[in-house]
DNA sequence: GTCTATAGTTCGATAGAC
DNA sequence: GTCTATCGAACTATAGAC
């Protein structure tokens, strides 16, 4: 018995419209598309959602909610700002490894889906995200961890979509573990590629 | 007499959908749209351009042929790996702010639209961006201007993404000029946000 | 929970008048 | 170069049988 036949049936549907949503974006996937790949006719459909935005709204809600509680119980816990920094970008890369197909629709298509009323959230999202990032920023600096002639807003964008981009090439269970890429990308974001010197 | 009303009626027609193009996604801009953006009715468009494609078409094929050319010129001219890495950065960053409707079709659409056999010189496109930084991280590596303990692979797509993605939310004319961007990425880059207590 | 059948809409594209 | 008029295809969603 594999994981999918002990899942729900409005489970295996969201996950297969997530797929297909991942892939090739939320427009250009069909309803007939979702049934297709459910073996289902696509009238049969609505007999778990009422609507094509429904499926969506419920993959991009529930990532939503969990990633922020993830955020939360990492800054509650964690006090120093450096290791913050360091276990906020881990998880982010680890929600790519484990919620691929919701990144990759929230990074294609959320700029379509907030012209909804529906799908207002998905901006407090993106607000939530900048006052955390901005926030840490802000931390560093006067810490004296983070070098301060950077502009924290240009600083925090760079951040963001450095890290949520890497879905566009990342693959879960491929050569590369997400630990890895974790791994290079805080190297660079911290210390840049440029040899130096003056360590020695 | 404004610079529109010189142009020809077709760059006129190109500068409309690519800017609809940019803003909604191709698959989210209908042909009625464009013609309504352009003030005439949409049967109108196909006296200029025979499909939708053809327009999204010419608007990449063109951008593609001139931000390569650039970058030709950029190498024929400068030996030297670090002024190399920088000039193609400073030159990708104006692209942004000089092509903006392009950089982002491609960013947002480029997917979608290689599914399709007429568009197959975007993967052209990446494949030789890809050859050209891969080609300029290992000369730098070699040099000894870059560090050696990053995967190149990685790092060219770091590179990659991180420059490009900036089209989300750069403006020209805006607050920010692109020569500022560019500035801040390069910085953050090669010495990284963390600051360094051994250069004293 | 799925199927049959189809309504209602929107889309890309065409033909011919002006 | 634009308009009038429309075709045929594809799409989301619904109603009711099984």
């Amino acid at each position: 018995m594999t994981e999918t036949e002990t899942r729900s049936r409005r489970e295996q549907l969201l996950a297969i419209a997530g797929g297909l949503f991942a892939e090739r974006g939320f427009k250009n996937t069909t309803v007939r598309d979702i049934a297709d790949a459910a073996g289902i006719l696509s009238g049969s459909l609505y007999h778990h959602f009422d609507s094509k935005e429904s499926i969506v709204d419920e993959l991009l809600s529930t990532f939503q909610r969990d990633l922020f509680a993830t955020y939360d119980r990492i800054l509650e816990s964690t006090p120093d700002t450096a290791a913050r920094i360091d276990a906020i970008i881990r998880a982010s890369f680890d929600a790519i490894d484990q919620h691929h197909n919701e990144v990759a629709i929230f990074q294609n298509d959320a700029g379509f889906l907030m012209g909804f009323e529906r799908f207002a959230y998905l901006r407090e999202h993106n607000r939530r995200f900048r006052t955390m990032w901005v926030g840490l920023l802000d931390e560093g600096m006067r810490s004296g961890a983070l070098r301060t002639d950077l502009d924290p807003e240009l600083t925090y964008r760079f951040i963001r979509d450095t890290v949520w981009v890497a879905v566009r090439w990342y693959r879960p269970g491929g050569d590369v573990p997400a630990r890895t890429v974790a791994d290079q990308y805080l190297t660079i974001l911290l210390n840049g590629i440029s040899r130096k010197e003056d360590h020695a």
